[in-house]
DNA sequence: ATTTTAAATGCGACTGAGTTGCGTTTGTGA
DNA sequence: TCACAAACGCAACTCAGTCGCATTTAAAAT
């Protein structure tokens, strides 16, 4: 069954089924919480090349079958499901627990006073706190 | 308000003043935006080492004079000043020219509106746009 | 001014994250 | 089943950051 949601997964993407793929789309697919390095090298076993696995996370990203981001401590984290552009301001939520990543529409405006010559584009806002599944 | 000077920050502090200790320090006072390991380097020359800098970075920071942030691509960045409350009035300013990062205090706190079931623990804004060197 | 001493430095070695080039293997479509 | 690009495995590399240890130095005590 997840085999079946990884074949159209990637096939969409024109990425080819090899084993390493399914079995890394496994680890995303039934995990709720974002993945580190090392977490993502224990699920699949020590044999598993780490050029091969982080070009794979790459392809994965490119895909949008996964997602980045860094934690407090500056780690990257993956976990499955893409965060939409971030063309106009938005918010997202961080479970500090499980690095899921919730996007949220803000209920008020930001209002910042930048420096004199300092010219706001965008403003995102980034809550990180306990989410409701944990 | 008192500017406290170099010297008095140290002493303050316990910590002996050493050559690159003024110079590190020096950087962070002549410098209003946060710096990335490559950036002090360069300010203070290819003689320095390493691990020295590196400890004396560890201990501005345990002293409270310098704080680190993590940019987006988990790159560690260092400015003077200490976190201010768990980074809920806490603002970054990042320039989409020169990828500076400023810190800056919020005006306004901001107001959002989270679903049932998750808890707020801290919020951080990150503001994108052109600061006033570029 | 000299001695003392803990703190600070410099060096080398190390870990861990991530990348790249290259030769070999494999999935897939013809 | 064959051809070929895509993916893999390996080795070598860069870069961030840490640690142990021997040497030097700031600053307090004599």
């Amino acid at each position: 069954m997840e085999y079946v949601i990884g074949d159209d997964l990637l096939q969409q993407q024109g990425l080819k089924r090899t084993k390493l793929r399914m079995a890394l789309l496994d680890c995303f697919l039934n995990t709720k919480h974002a993945l580190s390095y090392p977490d993502i090298k224990q699920m699949l076993g020590e044999g598993v090349d780490r050029s091969t696995l982080y070009r794979n996370l790459a392809a994965f990203e490119e895909a949008d079958i996964i997602h980045r981001i860094y934690d407090q401590s500056g780690v990257a984290k993956y976990a499955f499901g893409k965060v939409h552009d971030h063309g106009r301001d938005h918010a997202h939520f961080v479970c500090e627990q499980c690095e899921t990543v919730y996007c949220m529409e803000k209920a008020t405006t930001v209002d910042i006073n930048v420096p004199k010559g300092f010219k706001t584009k965008t403003i995102q806002t980034i809550i990180r706190g306990i989410c409701s599944d944990c």
